[in-house]
DNA sequence: GCTTGAGTCTGTAGTCGCTACAGATCGTAT
DNA sequence: ATACGATCTGTAGCGACTACAGACTCAAGC
């Protein structure tokens, strides 16, 4: 592999990570502290692709425990496929729980609004489905 | 209204919000400091009915920010019911906004998985959606 | 009267995943 | 020589809690 060495701001732009978030990284043990030429970190090929893959996890809602994990088993080679597997679906349990969590919010908000619009209400709907009226000192 | 005084305990167990939440509600100002009885905070019903109220906009979402102005147009009786209603469109908004986000992980994930329990694949259908293979050092 | 236990008090620090500085230093172009 | 941009370290802030430690108060039981 040629000389494909480049600073912390190229890594950012390739993988579009914050720099800040790149260091952030280092100091938590996600990406690995590179060499330095001079003061400057140092790096190459390997860290473009490594950070590519934490990004690309923190999308899908990984925490960075969840993406430690996942370095760790990517690293291990495909042996550990039912091991990502499981991690997977236990994230998408908690997407899906997350979801519906929010759609229940939804509901009750967009039910609110429309009350709110059609205006027939005595006091604000909204508020009464929050439960002020004579409540709220 | 009678002597209903209660103790933090008690407010805690009426609304259900954790005790150290709501002495940090206090702190930050969105519950008013009670009167003291002795060196313990006593609160009446009007304490009972603002953190319930605190509590449903929580569950609906709102940040505590949202919270306190949804607070203050609750006081102000129903003149400001447009204003209520505008706050929570646009949180509306943003809780649509991330049912979004969300289920494009879903789908992402559940496709992963799925593609995982066919075992079709050779290498690990989830980590190549994650762009690993070659690339992860 | 004395102890025990539950409840409460204050103050501080930790969580997660960044983000935003301040102030120093480095490398290059003019 | 100097200006400029990029990078460096270290620290503190966000939101919304949560989790202590260590002191205190209060009522009941023996």
């Amino acid at each position: 592999m040629a000389d494909s060495a480049i600073q912390i701001g190229e890594l950012s732009r390739r993988t579009g990570c914050n720099i800040e978030t790149i260091r952030y990284y280092e100091r938590i043990g996600l990406m690995p502290a590179p060499p330095r030429r001079g003061r400057y970190r140092s790096y190459g090929a390997d860290d473009v692709g490594r950070l590519g893959f934490v990004r690309r996890a923190r999308e899908l809602g990984f925490t960075l425990d969840e993406v430690r994990a996942l370095l760790g088993l990517a690293v291990g080679g495909n042996a550990s496929c039912a091991e990502v597997r499981n991690l997977a679906a236990s994230h998408l349990k908690d997407v899906r729980a997350r979801i519906a969590d929010l759609k229940r919010m939804e509901r009750v908000l967009a039910d609110s609004v429309r009350d709110c619009d059609a205006g027939q209400d005595p006091g604000c709907p909204l508020l009464d489905a929050l439960g002020a009226a004579a409540r709220v000192a």
